[in-house]
DNA sequence: CTAGGGTTAG
């Protein structure tokens, strides 16, 4: 406006212009129509007079005017970037003038300089800025702010490196440029340099402090953005609305609500908060983080002024609480929407496990028009991951080719695990080998999904070729031996990641109680509790859950009890551990009143509790109980999956019904497991049932034809019928097929190692040695 | 003259 102001006053060309334009007068900068009479009249003065060696005074106001042009037109090019057309003349004119400063010497002034390195910055002509820049350098004109402008600018084009190699040769570095270098840096996640820039900083402004804080709070380090704004008012510099927004959100983060509340009383008292809409949006997630759903609410209710941000907050309070429905119809009621209000409800729904709907919402909101963000694009892969959708995963794969952003790393992570889980590893691999820069996720990704496709080895041999490890990594590796059942790797992995002084969480000890549980291994499965009480973690929901299941499995059933009475808070799953615990160890009385318990609680059963009250049932025999809450599961609308049909048809194989359980077995629309057949098959071995035994055995042997116990249970079955030629030839048939009976197992600890041997092993590196003991140990004994 | 920091989702 100034400059405006003074280009009126110095030249004439304001005096010719028509008085039919009242508009031009009262908004000069971005009018289009006095640019050109302004630069023609100069263009005129230039010709008229000698422009080479003008007086000192002549000199300025010709740069001024060259500088007011320069800004006109820089200001045009910014508002019409939506017309790239109505531009091009102004870049026209920005070259010509630019041509007269430099026949005229006018380069050499600081203001034209800074003017044609922000005119050519607008109309993105990289070229022309770099060398008006060096020019600049040259002639001594470049002042603070025109390396501060080409560090942004840099920046602005994603060039940190420039960026950085330019702010290291500025002769004097500005609070705004350390500002520039200290957000870029953190905006790339290089948190480490940032800090080193924040310490060498001699003066630093609030934007400068402002921007330490956001940084921290986007590379999640609350903690340390909350040590900024402590060391900051320690300085004396007050706080600003963007400051402490910032602030806020690093309080949430920490989950420190009671520090966020007195920074909002902060605000209140200063008025920062009145004035700002962003504030106002903030505080509204505040309340939803801190639990006070209906404040926040309150919140959205009495805003006067809301955006996009207040409505898509408020849509996120409805997902928080669980009703979607109510974020959708929130959704629909926005005066307008975009990428991220859409990207909430869908995260919201894949998070909440309802992965259809978020591919529905996902089409629904290309439909709308909104373009994908990176945020939504590793929901809907997440999505497609768990409903094992290649074909759709495969397209949005080609969306974010199409983006340009699947290299990065949330995307690729995203990608990679899709892949896994639709059981395509070499796609995963080449997303892997193929990324430029890799994080710690990706490597997890990548180890995670080796260990879903059961490829130990490879996910061991990538888990050593980590060049950093966390939580999760250890978490993938534990869960993968865990979930393939190398239980005594698991525990292996366990103790190294002890050793390696990373501390185990949650997810970790689930795997490992599961490991302990399953190698019986009661010593074991104490030890690890003891750490969990040590962690302070044995409040948790799923620790819980995994320990009633360890001492369950272990058959501590007293301990099993009292870690489950004692459990702060129970869920379902909590519940169904402590019942199936109580069935396999043959209680099934108490398991079924346990059951009856969680029903009367108000807590809904899900298809797994289900299956552990019908296995209670069949192996005490108590078939009508089986068939009541066989009946009870589809009320609930639950579907009875394969493993529910073997209960049944092994309670009713028991109780002798041989014909039901056979005409269930025949009716199952998916495919019925090997083991529904044996247990058939072993009931028509007690009833001495030849028919139906041998029809269910070639069942069997057509599933599974390594089965040893079918051909045992069947050999038997003939004897018992006293058919011995049939017996013998069974026998006969098992020998030729070279079928070998599961072998036993046991290990030792040995210097927190532990050592597995197998009975069929005969390769065991330790083998010699142990003999060896044994027999010293035997001589020891007799002697 | 010219200018730096932010809010919603993951």
């Amino acid at each position: 406006m100034r400059a405006a102001a003074r280009a009126k006053r110095l030249g004439p060309p304001r005096r010719r212009q028509p008085p039919a334009q009242p508009e031009a007068e009262s908004k000069p900068v971005k009018a289009h129509a006095p640019l050109s009479s302004v630069l023609k009249s100069f263009k005129v003065r230039l010709a008229g007079g000698p422009p080479l060696a003008p007086t000192a005074k002549a000199f300025k106001s010709y740069a001024e005017i060259c500088a007011s042009i320069l800004r006109l037109c820089r200001d045009t090019a910014a508002a019409a970037a939506s017309a790239p057309a109505a531009s091009s003349s102004d870049l026209r004119l920005a070259l010509s003038l630019h041509a007269y400063a430099l026949r005229s010497g006018l380069t050499a002034d600081v203001s034209v300089a800074s003017h044609l390195l922000t005119v050519y910055a607008a109309f993105a002509c990289a070229a022309d800025r770099d060398r008006v820049f060096g020019d600049c350098v040259a002639a001594g004109a470049a002042s603070s702010f025109t390396y501060d402008f080409m560090v942004r600018q840099y920046v602005k084009a994603g060039d940190v490196a420039s960026a950085r190699r330019l702010f290291d040769e500025m002769p004097e570095r500005s609070v705004v440029s350390y500002t520039t270098m200290v957000d870029a840096l953190m905006k790339r996640g290089s948190v480490r340099d940032a800090v080193e820039l924040y310490h060498q900083c001699p003066l630093r402004s609030v934007p400068f402090f402002t921007a330490m804080i956001a940084g921290f709070v986007r590379n999640e380090l609350h903690k340390d953005a909350l040590g900024v704004f402590h060391e900051m008012l320690s300085c004396s510099v007050s706080p600003n609305e963007i400051t402490l927004l910032c602030v806020i959100m690093a309080c949430i983060g920490a989950g420190g609500f009671d520090l966020a509340m007195s920074v909002v009383g902060l605000a209140m008292k200063s008025s920062l908060f009145e004035k700002n809409l962003g504030m106002r949006n903030c505080l509204i997630t505040l309340y939803l983080r801190k639990g006070d759903t209906s404040v926040a609410r309150k919140v959205f209710d009495e805003m006067e002024v809301r955006d996009v941000v207040s409505w898509t907050a408020l849509l996120d309070v409805y997902a928080e609480l669980g009703d979607l429905d109510g974020a959708r119809q929130v959704l629909d009621a926005m005066p307008e929407r975009n990428e991220v209000s859409w990207g909430t409800l869908i995260a919201r729904h894949e998070q909440k496990g309802n992965a259809e709907e978020a591919l529905n919402l996902y089409s629904q909101m290309l439909d709308d028009g909104c373009t994908p963000n990176i945020s939504c694009f590793s929901s809907v892969l997440s999505a497609c991951a768990s409903l094992q959708d290649l074909r759709t995963g495969t397209r949005i794969h080609v969306h974010t080719l199409k983006m340009g952003c699947s290299s990065n790393v949330f995307v690729s992570s995203a990608l990679i695990d899709m892949y896994c889980k639709c059981k395509k590893l070499s796609d995963a691999q080449r997303i892997f080998h193929s990324l430029p820069q890799k994080n710690i996720v990706c490597w997890n990704s990548l180890i995670s999904g080796y260990s879903y496709n059961a490829k130990m080895v490879e996910a061991d041999e990538l888990f050593k070729k980590m060049p950093s490890r966390n939580a999760a990594s250890w978490n993938s590796i534990i869960s993968g031996y865990a979930q393939n059942r190398q239980f005594v790797d698991a525990l292996n992995f366990f103790h190294a990641m002890l050793a390696s002084g990373q501390i185990p969480g949650e997810i970790t000890f689930s795997s490992v109680l599961l490991a302990c549980a399953n190698l019986c291994s009661l010593q074991m499965g104490k030890m690890t509790h003891a750490k969990i009480i040590n962690l302070g973690i044995k409040e948790n929901v799923f620790v819980g859950t995994a320990l009633i299941d360890m001492y369950a499995k272990s058959g501590d059933l007293e301990s099993s009890k009292r870690i489950f009475y004692e459990m702060p808070k129970r869920n379902g799953i909590a519940w169904t551990a402590m019942i199936q615990g109580l069935a396999e160890n043959g209680l099934a009385k108490e398991s079924i009143m346990l059951f009856e318990d969680m029903m009367a609680a108000g807590i809904a059963p899900n298809e797994y509790t289900f299956l552990a009250i019908l296995f209670a049932c069949s192996h005490s025999g108590l078939l009508e109980h089986a068939i009541r809450y066989f009946e009870t599961m589809q009320e609930y609308g639950i579907s009875p999956k394969v493993k529910h049909y073997t209960c049944m048809v092994d309670v009713l194989a028991r109780a002798g019904c041989l014909t039901e359980a056979e005409d269930l077995l025949m009716t199952i629309q998916s495919k019925a497991e090997a083991n529904s057949w044996a247990a058939l098959l072993s009931a028509c071995n007690i009833y001495r049932n030849k028919e139906i035994g041998e029809r269910a055995a070639k069942r069997l042997h057509e599933l599974d034809k390594d089965n040893t116990a079918g051909y045992v249970v069947l050999s038997n079955m003939y004897a018992s019928c006293g058919k011995w030629k049939d017996a013998a030839e069974t026998r006969v048939l098992m020998k030729g097929i070279n079928l070998k009976k599961d072998g036993g197992c046991s290990w030792v600890q040995i210097r927190g190692q532990y050592q597995a041997f197998f009975s069929w092993d005969t390769k065991h590196p330790l083998l010699l040695d142990t003999y060896e003991m044994l027999d010293l140990l035997k001589w020891e004994l007799t002697a």
